[in-house]
DNA sequence: CCGGGTAGTGATTGGCCACTAACTTACTCA
DNA sequence: TGAGTAAGTTAGTGGCCAATCACTACCCGG
């Protein structure tokens, strides 16, 4: 038995919800099996955290800030035209090195809805605020033009949800980009 | 009692679903709220359906359907930039007027993913061509430019995203459009 | 008025799942 | 070295939920 400060495990735990969250959602994943994935015991996980939806929100916070930090970097040092196109490769590096992080992206966001129309405004409002600085490190990176971020993070989005729906990468729907 | 034929029944079964879907998500939904909503015994849905797979499935082909119909009746008669207006201001009104066919909508990428991901193939397959459906339909109504397609979609899915996440109408992230 | 088909219900069940409580094992440092 | 503390487990519980079964209410033609 391998054992960690508690520190360690939660972002083990982290790590692995990320991946089961993406493939089940949030109702659709048991924390019995993202324990199983950690390789710890399940009633443990309510140790390191209070409860299941603090295990989806600090993944997809993580998820959120994976790729701001995959935009800073690819974007650093460069300005418009050559860091749309630096951050458009590494997103789609990204992507294609771990697509749970994308899958982990749409269940973020139809997860939000559900809290929403469930009455509970507190977990959106902090995604979104993830999901601005996301926003924001993108605008910066255009010369802070709102249309040019617009643009781009539309073509993510369509990118995103063609990727969720299984498309192929031969599939004549990407012979638009 | 209002008595109906289960062909009337199969269809406020559809119309009851989506709502519940949309808000719930596949696993987040329980027959019984459907039920609940249709005025209906929950046993009884699964004489209409199979099962509770049939039913999501039916609530979101009707959801791809219905966003079609409403590209095909805007651009009618349209060509070019007219029609991409056209279809423009016709899913915004479609989606004030009925924001749960949007949320629909990403209920089923992400119940796709998760179908794809636990192995069941077909579940997608028939979604994904409701989806082309629409694609094509958009793809017609734009002189079958697939450039100007993707563009148009991209920017659908990004209004999608940030609906979903709750970004109220007056927030900063929309000023880009 | 009756018999068969169709619309619909009530009761139930077996399985899953988030979460709790009580207990054990290992490390650490005085 | 031993006592305290932090990491981790086993066993259970109450609640929910999809699906089944056996039953009832209603309608319509002969």
């Amino acid at each position: 038995m391998v054992r960690m400060s508690a520190e360690e495990r939660r972002e083990s735990v982290i790590r692995a919800a990320m991946i089961e969250f993406a493939r089940g959602g949030y109702k659709g994943t048991s924390t019995e099996s993202i324990a199983k994935r950690v390789g710890v015991s399940q009633p443990y996980l309510f140790r390191l955290f209070p409860g299941k939806e603090a295990i989806f929100l600090a993944a997809a916070q993580r998820c959120c800030e994976r790729t701001t930090e995959v935009f800073r970097a690819a974007s650093d040092g460069l300005e418009g035209e050559a860091a749309l196109h630096a951050m458009g490769t590494a997103y789609q590096a990204l992507i294609a090195d771990d697509p749970d992080v994308l899958l982990m992206q749409m269940q973020m966001y139809v997860a939000v809805a559900s809290a929403e129309a469930g009455g509970d405004r507190e977990f959106g409002e902090t995604l979104r605020a993830c999901w601005m600085e996301m926003y924001d490190t993108a605008r910066l990176a255009l010369g802070a033009d709102v249309s040019d971020t617009t643009h781009f993070l539309a073509y993510g989005m369509l990118i995103n949800v063609l990727v969720s729906m299984g498309f192929q990468p031969d599939h004549r729907v990407w012979a638009g980009f």
